[in-house]
DNA sequence: TTAACCTTGTGAACTCTTTCACAATTATGA
DNA sequence: TCATAATTGTGAAAGAGTTCACAAGGTTAA
């Protein structure tokens, strides 16, 4: 395949929510125009991100819209569920255990861990938490294929290295630390204090 | 002032958290390219990068550490405190209050507000919840410059729109949902579904 | 059926970002 | 003090990403 932009992945996901509103609200085609226009985009710039992975298109119409969303789900792998676990059952685990976006586009939380004894063996939202000691052995058998940490940051790399040596190959870290991880295995990290400075910073340059 | 990337601002609160973790090991300067390392960039994209506010290198030696520390500081505006408001105290609400990166880095929290009668007027760790009805005269009032919307998706745009009305600035938002705000206004959004579905991408697609 | 209109898909042009490469400058050790 | 080594700061080159512009193909209405 030829190379996708870290920017045209994100903007696919942008395109996928929209494509769900409009069909919520009965529209059938779209064209690029206008879905440049609620995203704040050039005509083009869609058109050229859909390209990418073939026509979608019908000339003189545009897209039909349940159509492009579900060809956009497929490309971003939304069209299946993936089993997911999550490490840290502390204020930011928690949150992400309710989140109700991650069910919805088939990320299912099916594991949980922590390393508080008060906390392993109780039941979480109908999950019971298990001893982050059994990590490796726990996501193997669960065929586990992506992990989210939510552990402090000094504890992170100590579990990433864990989640790696279960051959986990996806991890969203939200822990504030730099993660190492080898070539093969991908790893984003949101650091919510990294955004607030972004607007400090736009504040103070009056961009 | 010369334009400055998203990219690029993204890497100089990168390099704040690097040079915050040498200063404390005990290290006194730093050279591009020792920063290149650790965080896998090149040399040359440091060094550019700082140079677009200035020279603080010295040839043949390096960065002295905590004086750049400090120059990126000031540059994102981190040698200060924000006032913030936080608006609706849910799952991920509540988390983002206990999140210890952004008083360390100056951004406090000083209001809550809800629109759910059995939490306003409670003590939320040290801060009394507000009616989100009496927002606009709040946060006039507390002099706040920035605001972390963390409600329901559906109510997202409504509370954006008061939060703009009282004059504030500089918005971060939790909820997932295409927020639209006038051009002098700056708005991030994070989308915490939206970087599952990345790495569901980079998956499929085995990058 | 036909003419007028609309919209896609895509090379080419343009713009923005990153990397290269080297002069200038400072540090270091004999 | 001087030669050697290290490292910055920065124009120029290279590489990526975005926008332009238009031929090709499809729609619509009379």
């Amino acid at each position: 395949m030829r190379k996708v932009s870290e920017s045209t992945v994100k903007r696919l996901s942008r395109y996928y929510r929209v494509l769900r509103l409009l069909e919520k609200e009965g529209y059938v085609t779209v064209s690029s125009k206008e879905l440049a226009k609620i995203e704040k985009l050039t005509p083009a710039q869609v058109r050229k991100d859909l390209s990418l992975f073939g026509s979608f298109g019908t000339r003189g119409l545009g897209y039909k819209v349940l159509e492009l969303k579900e060809k956009i789900a497929s490309i971003l792998g939304l069209d299946k569920t993936w089993k997911v676990a999550l490490i840290g059952v502390g204020n930011v685990g928690s949150a992400l255990v309710s989140y109700k976006e991650f069910a919805k586009q088939g990320f299912l939380i099916k594991l949980l861990f922590d390393n508080d004894q008060r906390k392993i063996g109780k039941n979480h939202k109908g999950i019971i938490i298990k001893d982050v000691k059994d990590l490796v052995k726990e996501l193997k058998e669960s065929k586990i294929e992506m992990v989210i940490i939510a552990v402090p940051a000094d504890q992170a790399q100590k579990v990433v290295d864990q989640v790696v040596k279960a051959g986990i190959r996806t991890i969203l870290n939200f822990a504030p630390a730099n993660i190492k991880v080898p070539d093969q295995v991908f790893l984003r990290t949101v650091n919510m204090a990294m955004e607030l400075e972004h607007l400090s910073f736009a504040l103070i340059n009056q961009i």
